[in-house]
DNA sequence: GTAACTGCAAAACTTTTGCAACCAG
DNA sequence: CTGGTTGCAAAAGTTTTGCAGTTAC
């Protein structure tokens, strides 16, 4: 890998190879909201906000389809899921260990880099037999300083 | 502050003026809902399972009631709302700063005590003007430890 | 008496599912 | 071909809402 540039995780010409690595058919619907969720920068999207972007795009796409595609986007780790409202799924293309910051009454969310010592949670948790920390999650909440 | 015993936040006799303090008519629902959350312990409960708890006792309130009641316990300070899984909401009767222990698998809360930095956050955090930091919530993940 | 509150059912949302048609390999 | 996928519509689950009737004061 010759890391010069921001390598983008998928390429138009080889994402197929990229959805066969981790167990997916690269179907067009797969590949088109991969090229739409992993081309670029990060990204957070909801299974609504990405059906519109495709849609617009002229991909032809169900919206069931979106959320199936991106429960096994999760499922094959290439997506995180991002709970900060009871209503809504939330999924974060940067999959590396960060927090978030939601903005309650746009409902916008941005990554935010706080060092948490996983240790010392991992210390002061009883984990119950059989059972692991799967995460440690930190959400910001920013609310309107009128209320 | 004399804390020489658990204080219940609730007394039956005198459930009306609690309610009446945070502006909420003292109605039958709304004085058996609160004596099921602040009678005793702290704890964690959803809309339904509030329900539940309530028609076994033999309290007449609809789902919709203690939705509602939930929604403006919580307005009122009451009820913290605790966002976990993005298809239900939780709500906890610990008001105080403190986080919280998710278990996936059964869907059980847990508080936990964590020291946060809360400077550190507010440092860290770029808080856009007109907007404040409402709250910094933390949720350790809990999974079966076999995939 | 009257405004606030409740109950019910319906509506509004988000997400999942069943199944026939379709497509990748 | 053949099984994995998709699309559609329907179902499921949670939460909100409209409105007539009830209750607190």
């Amino acid at each position: 890998m010759t890391e010069t540039r921001p390598t983008p995780k998928f390429e138009e010409d080889e994402g197929a190879g990229y959805l066969r690595a981790v167990g997916l058919r690269p179907t067009q619907q797969r590949l088109a909201l991969a090229g739409l969720l992993f081309s670029g920068e990060d990204r957070h999207v909801t299974a609504e906000s990405l059906y519109e972007e495709a849609t617009a795009q002229g991909v032809r796409v169900s919206l069931a389809t979106v959320y199936n595609t991106l429960n096994q986007f999760k499922d094959a780790g290439l997506l995180r899921e991002v709970v900060v409202h009871a209503g809504k799924s939330y999924f974060d293309t940067k999959t590396e260990s960060h927090h978030h910051l939601y903005d309650e009454d746009s409902g916008k969310i941005e990554d935010v880099h706080l060092e948490v010592d996983e240790e010392q949670v991992r210390r002061k948790v009883e984990v119950p037999s059989g059972k692991r920390i799967a995460g440690v999650d930190i959400v910001v909440r920013l609310r309107e300083h009128k209320g």
